[in-house]
DNA sequence: CACCCGATTATCT
DNA sequence: GATAATCGGGTGT
């Protein structure tokens, strides 16, 4: 069978009715940009034919020089360059020996780094690759978890730095903004400083949320 | 170089 | 509700 028209990748993402999110999305207020990445969706290429997509559903936004809970709080290192670096590229680290968190480098021009951590989706495309890698295939439990979401994903420091702005192999596609009223702001988990920070960000009353 | 602990989760009791 | 699993970076000796 012969290919008889090649279609360029813009005109396939405009076919598609969907946009990838641009640099003006993600250079904002990181507390923004997390709050409007809820209904967001997240693709993640690893086979051509079976892309996996997911409904972004909870934010958390770590916003550098003032946020002491904040990777990068105390400076510029290595392991949190990412940060520091142009926005709406991933930052992917790995914590408690076996769980890595992806973040969206995102920030306003005067803040020196900032990103949100994308904490839990809603399963869309390749459940069945999701529900392999998760050993489990119940949904509600596959991708409610910033640690879940990755491991999902197949989503390592390989990803770390990755370009979201550009069909690859990870990027994120534009949606109707969810309604303010149906978004829950509180406060982050899991952290012992700046705790009580209100920059939890979640869809109200989904099933998808990690927790209540 | 030893020690501590973290943006978590699965698996207990 | 409590805890084990597991490890790299940061801190201090």
């Amino acid at each position: 069978m012969e290919r008889l028209v090649v279609v360029s990748e813009y005109e396939l993402q405009r076919s598609s009715m969907v946009k990838i999110l641009k640099k003006s999305f993600y250079n904002r207020d990181t507390a923004l940009v997390a709050q409007e990445l809820l209904g967001k969706i997240i693709v993640r290429i690893i086979d051509q034919d079976t892309p996996l997509k997911g409904r972004i559903v909870e934010t958390e936004a770590y916003i550098g020089s003032w946020d002491k809970a904040c990777h990068a709080h105390k400076g510029k290192r290595v392991a949190n360059a990412p940060l520091f670096g142009p926005v709406g590229h991933a930052y992917v680290y790995f914590i408690y020996g076996m769980y890595y968190c992806l973040n969206f480098v995102s920030r306003t021009t005067q803040e020196p780094s900032g990103g949100v951590l994308i904490r839990a989706m809603e399963p869309i495309d390749g459940l069945e690759y999701m529900q392999h890698k998760r050993h489990t295939t119940k949904l509600h439990n596959l991708t409610s978890g910033p640690g879940k979401l990755t491991k999902a994903l197949s989503i390592t420091t390989v990803q770390n730095g990755v370009n979201l702005m550009q069909q690859g192999e990870l990027y994120v596609l534009d949606a109707p903004k969810i309604d303010p009223k149906n978004i829950v702001v509180t406060t982050r988990v899991g952290i012992s400083k700046a705790a009580d920070e209100k920059l939890r960000f979640y869809i109200k009353d989904n099933p998808f949320v990690s927790k209540k």
